[in-house]
DNA sequence: CGTTTCAATATGTATATACATAATCGCCAT
DNA sequence: ATGGCGATTATGTATATACATATTGAAACG
């Protein structure tokens, strides 16, 4: 079998499509944790491939902590989880694409409204004025990924008023529009509340992640965002050296 | 030019020295934001390697954000790396206090041992050596606050293998004694484990907050260390203001 | 019966090669 | 000038091959 060359004359490249067919299996839980995924071999012939193909791909899906290699023994179904640096812009989507899946978005609710006392608690809002409120999820493959609730200061971004959310999240809309001068993340552990576990699909009382994160420009409150993750589904990864000017 | 076969008979693979290198004068500055770094024949023959293996290193710096390709022209230095150190090193006592509540600590546990796979994967330790183990409780009046699990690698602080740590925390203890050159964060949502809740005072399957933190002084892999806090006692904050990119 | 040794096996890393693809440069004809 | 076109160039992806390394299971040994 010789067939030097390339194949991938057709969409993805090969090696895309076996990182997101195997992430697809794990996620789907078709593959269960601890599950023995086929050897390197096995699926170079199932794939028509050569080895080094598969190798960089599983390589890929180990690095990303989706699978544990063991010399000797294979490689091996880990609990399914996905890291974000917290320094960074949260762009779930690129961390769905960074696991090889689908990343598919949904918006569930949108409503304009005059803040109430509770929206001006979570932007840190003195008076009251028009806000918009989103609910939306993120989805990685078939399963949902996160949950987002936001509320977004109108009098802060006015042109926010007119856009319905429906083609593009808020995060990448919102970073493209308003250049933010200072952003704060709190982090927690919560169980999720029905809502919540309804949306995540995982069972009531289950430990999630939230990550909420408040953004100002110029010293005006732009919007408050809270997302809520599976916890399997998610670490959040930060690094720094201290010195650096 | 032959020579088959590996190269990698010393310390680190190439992949992983040609990676570091790079990132290396990115992060510096000693390669601005703009500059074109040579070009992967370049530094195939610089390293003596092929180019299949700058390759694989350039494009993994480029999924991570560091440069940007450009068929024909070649790659190139993005935006400067514009992570202030953020999150804060954690003081628990220093928390505790901050809450108006007494601290207390308690070391549960003390063994040094020879690493374990499992703690030299913590330490991301290539050898075996000695390591200290520890287990610890941080209480916030009369309550367990964290748990705290560290290993220390007594290859970089040998000093610590003749401390008893009854009366200082690790924490602490190592601050003043080592200075780190860098850090890793990982945090996580998990359910208690039986250990987790005996130890917290909490319920089976109650949600935490995991916070996991490896440090490097030089190079050298110093410290790695599990915090778990029941999920209604913590909430990490993290505040950025973007450098200049 | 336990231990040591060794061969088999799966992954890890590197090589040389081949061809595809996209961007750019310079040449040529209009 | 200038617009098109092919040659050049750097990266992208795949191949086949080679040898290293870690682990395991079974055979050999004390």
């Amino acid at each position: 079998m010789s067939m030097t060359g390339t194949i991938g004359t057709e969409g993805g490249s090969l090696h895309q499509r076996i990182l997101s067919d195997i992430s697809e299996r794990i996620m789907s839980g078709a593959w269960a944790p601890g599950h023995r995924i086929p050897f390197e071999h096995e699926l170079s012939t199932q794939y028509n491939c050569s080895r080094m193909t598969v190798n960089k791909a599983l390589s890929q899906l180990a690095k990303a902590g989706l699978i544990e290699r063991r010399r000797r023994s294979g490689s091996f179904v880990r609990r399914p989880q996905s890291q974000a640096a917290v320094l960074e812009i949260h762009d779930i989507r690129i961390e769905v694409e960074a696991l090889g899946l689908a990343y598919r978005y949904e918006r569930a609710a949108r409503q304009k409204r005059l803040s109430s006392a509770e929206d001006r608690a979570l932007l840190e809002l003195g008076v009251a004025g028009p806000v918009l409120a989103l609910e939306c999820r993120h989805f990685a493959g078939e399963r949902p990924f996160a949950h987002e609730q936001r509320v977004i200061n109108l009098a802060a971004v006015p042109e926010a008023a007119d856009e319905e959310f429906l083609a593009i999240a808020p995060g990448p809309w919102l970073i493209g529009r308003v250049p933010w001068s200072e952003a704060e993340h709190r982090i927690r552990a919560v169980a999720a509340d029905r809502h919540i576990a309804a949306a995540l699909d995982i069972a009531a009382g289950a430990p999630c992640l939230v990550v909420e994160r408040r953004t100002w420009s110029a010293e005006h409150p732009v919007t408050h965002v809270r997302f809520t993750y599976a916890a399997e589904s998610h670490t959040l990864v930060a690094r720094f050296t201290p010195s650096k000017g």
